[in-house]
DNA sequence: TCTGATCGGGAAAGCGCATTCCCGTTGTGT
DNA sequence: ACACAACGGGAATGCGCTTTCCCGATCAGA
């Protein structure tokens, strides 16, 4: 048996498709109460569900959100889709999620398919790569997303846009101060840590990474720090861990030379592999060395020792991001919020 | 300008609408090759996306699993959502995403919208509740759930099925070994300490935890052990938290007195809470008491201390999930698999 | 009482695509 | 050389809904 249609709906309450459509959805135009009342009924009895397949073809919306992650498993993105899940609630849109494992090639895949659904907004989470590898990649993910735009869609990339797009209008970035805080967060390190600085960075060419490590380093030349040598690795759990693994004798042998040194991971997540890896190697955090991360990560919070971090709103940017591409049910769009 | 349709590009191409559609989405019959390669070039020309809408309007079918969860950025979700997120793709489906924060009212809007959308399968994750409050939700639930199959969707549930639903052959059910793993847990801690144990435990009427406590106090008696005292509370990370603050005196005491707690909250989450409840109430663990969880979140496994846990295969229950209602591309549906 | 505005409802034309039929052309067998 | 099958392509219909356009009936105003 196939689903009940506004036809049959429509007869068994004894008026046309037409107003059973406007009583069924709240048109402009409500139809008279005695009427509604026999519609709304026959829909109830006939267990009537709208197509929203054809509602989106007849009105040109689908209601739909899409957003594209490297990984809904990892906690960071997991926040910031939370907050546009929140956010998409609010509007009465549906969120479709996309997981890429941030291969510019795949989001470009996925951009495609939210823009085949003709989804409302599309929403680009996730760090951007400029290495030399994805060159052609991203040039086929900007075209992808410029061809959406053109069509009227609404995107927001969050952290740095992508290179080679146009329509900025149609085209948000929410920008996150990754650059700024690892400055800051350099800064206050600086102040109470002698020993020198090493920065355990995610694949060259990651946008995120590279801003954070940028961040460190000015931060650190602030304070007049000698540079700190950056180990470049995977942006995950696995590769602080591998990197934590590797360093745990020289890091021990710095302690014991009494220059304990101060480790800077880029995320949160591959902090916690690091000083995991450390420890699996004989290293005692903070005892023998220092350990900082970035973000913040809730679930990750009550981590002992306590990481320190960098509070990153992923929740709010999630919000943000939907903000800047969809307008509010009854109400005008807003202005273009960033975070701060 | 709006998206440019297939018509447009069959004329460009010089052919029927017909002919475009049969070059454009590999249908049976497969046009020669050279009008084949004119439409393809005037697709790419015109940059020509197809619409996903209409396409599921013409063949009733979307190519979207709808997934509802409690709240995706709590890590026991997300690892299923990843599960379900690859099996989709692996079958060229997209997921939507609904976050229902664990009431029955919104799982039924949820369910609805899905259906709405016309998905080809729903996947229900997260505890049922049997607690009376529910009671009118839960029946809600269970009519959208079967009407939505009738109308041949298939759905999936994770853990304990939903009440009051019929049409077996559409609703699959994913069984979670919540119960026996509870137990033999217990029966491993039970082996290993003698003091009293305590169950930091959800709400009541949650299946999950019940089944959980349930499991556990099996377990203990087993072993020979009196029953655990359960403590009800919020099935995260906060009702841990808060646990944890107000037993700590109680814990600590008990430690004192030689007789030291062994605590079994029935997530990771909430264990991850509850340590570091006990933590700023000055008991440390595990030195004055024991702590064990439950689902051996990922990113949680490199706590320190390590977190007595039970491995749940969460990123294959998301897989199963899928694979039990939705077919690969070219072949038969497996059956209905089961977690071991 | 008559006219014109308004309201409540129906008929019909799409929205973009898949697909069933149908027809003209080419290739095979006897 | 003829009949017939096979094939390649087009016209038309329908998927379920929204929305304009239209028309009859009711109401207010003069």
């Amino acid at each position: 048996m196939s689903a009940t249609t506004l036809a049959e709906v429509a007869r068994k309450a004894g008026v046309s498709a037409a107003t059973a459509s406007r009583v069924l959805n709240g048109s402009a135009r409500i139809p008279g109460p005695e009427i509604a009342a026999n519609v709304r009924r026959a829909a109830l009895e006939l267990g009537y569900v709208p197509n929203a397949q054809a509602q989106g073809l007849a009105k040109s919306s689908s209601g739909v959100i899409g957003l594209i992650v490297h990984d809904i498993a990892d906690p960071y993105f997991a926040a910031i889709a939370h907050g546009v899940q929140e956010a998409a609630r609010e509007r009465n849109k549906l969120v479709m999620l996309a997981t890429t494992g941030g291969t510019p090639a795949e989001e470009a895949t996925a951009v495609s398919a939210f823009a085949a659904h003709r989804a409302d907004a599309i929403i680009l989470a996730g760090s951007r790569t400029t290495a030399a590898a994805d060159r052609e990649a991203n040039s086929t993910l900007a075209n992808e997303l410029d061809l959406y735009c053109r069509n009227d869609g609404q995107v927001a990339v969050i952290g740095r846009p992508v290179g080679g797009t146009g329509s900025p209008e149609h085209h948000h970035v929410i920008a996150v101060p990754n650059e700024d805080l690892a400055c800051q967060l350099a800064g206050a390190l600086a102040a109470n840590h002698r020993g020198p600085f090493l920065i355990v960075a995610g694949p060259e060419g990651l946008a995120t990474s590279d801003d954070r490590v940028r961040g460190f380093q000015h931060g650190l030349h602030a304070a007049g720090v000698p540079a700190a040598e950056v180990l470049h690795t995977g942006l995950d759990r696995a590769g602080g861990h591998a990197t934590g693994a590797e360093l745990a004798p020289r890091v021990a042998a710095a302690h014991r030379e009494g220059a304990p040194v101060c480790l800077f991971a880029v995320s949160d997540v591959m902090a916690i592999g690091l000083v995991a890896g450390l420890r699996e190697g004989g290293v005692q955090v903070p005892r023998d060395a220092a350990v900082a991360g970035f973000d913040d990560i809730e679930t990750l919070r009550d981590f002992h020792p306590g990481l320190t971090t960098v509070r990153l709103p992923l929740l709010h940017i999630g919000r943000i991001a939907v903000e800047s591409t969809v307008a509010l049910p009854g109400g005008a769009a807003g202005a273009e919020p960033t975070v701060t």
